[in-house]
DNA sequence: TGCCAGGCCGGGT
DNA sequence: ACCCGGCATGGC
């Protein structure tokens, strides 16, 4: 069967499996870019609380956290880990977001794809992943997000040798499906849902996982 | 109780 | 171009 089927045949078995997963969990552009930054190898339960933390003080925006202080803002994202340098990353963004489009996410959507893409990954603190999260769920742009659960799935059904470079998986997807923004959104979402319920770092394979039968491990 | 979570940077080969 | 240590909390 051919790669782009076989793409499409596993995202059709995962959306029967879950259903669709309404992400990003944000209500605004800026709150999804924010979400990004502070989930960075961190269990999104931990990021709300930080979010949480951040509107509780009215702190979930452009001017208050352009305004914010390097030293209060460790102490209201603590929850989400690695505070400290997760606060310069949130400060970078907010520069960037302010110097280029004048602090609003509307006008960084009106930015073409590929520039933004390059711009956001010179911002200190934002890599590929967060760049890409960044572009389709807080812009809707399609592009699609690969993550760690991605990667997992793909290498663990032969589709794609482990660890390869994050352009590469990337690839994959833009080249083998129409880029559409829901398509997009919905996969991933999905990758992230069937790797937290069935592809555990040390739980190589699973009797459960909806894919399991279509494996084509080599 | 360790292991894990929706990465990225900076310094070294 | 890769490789690796560091960054840190909270849930199971």
């Amino acid at each position: 069967m051919k790669q782009k089927n076989r793409l499409l045949e596993m995202y059709y078995t995962l959306y029967r499996a879950f259903g669709p997963q309404h992400w990003w969990p944000g209500e605004t552009p800026f709150e999804v870019a924010v979400g990004a930054i502070l989930t960075q190898n961190t269990n999104w339960g931990n990021v709300e609380k930080a979010i949480n933390n951040l509107k509780k003080q009215d702190a979930l925006s452009v001017i208050a956290l352009h305004k914010m202080s390097v030293k209060k803002l460790p102490d209201l994202i603590r929850p989400a880990g690695y505070f400290n340098i997760k606060a310069k990353r949130l400060k970078s963004f907010i520069s960037f977001l302010m110097n280029d489009y004048h602090g609003s996410m509307k006008k960084m959507r009106d930015e073409e794809v590929k520039t933004l893409r390059v711009k956001l990954l010179r911002v200190n603190g934002i890599g590929p992943e967060t760049a890409d999260s960044i572009l389709l769920y807080a812009l809707e742009k399609p592009v699609f997000v690969i993550d760690a659960y991605t990667k997992r799935v793909l290498s663990r059904h032969g589709i794609i040798e482990h660890e390869r470079p994050y352009e590469k998986y990337q690839e994959l997807f833009h080249s083998s499906l129409k880029e559409d923004v829901k398509l997009f959104n919905e996969y991933h979402a999905l990758f992230v849902r069937a790797g937290k319920t069935f592809c555990k770092r040390k739980i190589p394979l699973c009797e459960k996982c909806p894919l399991r039968n279509i494996l084509w491990l080599t």
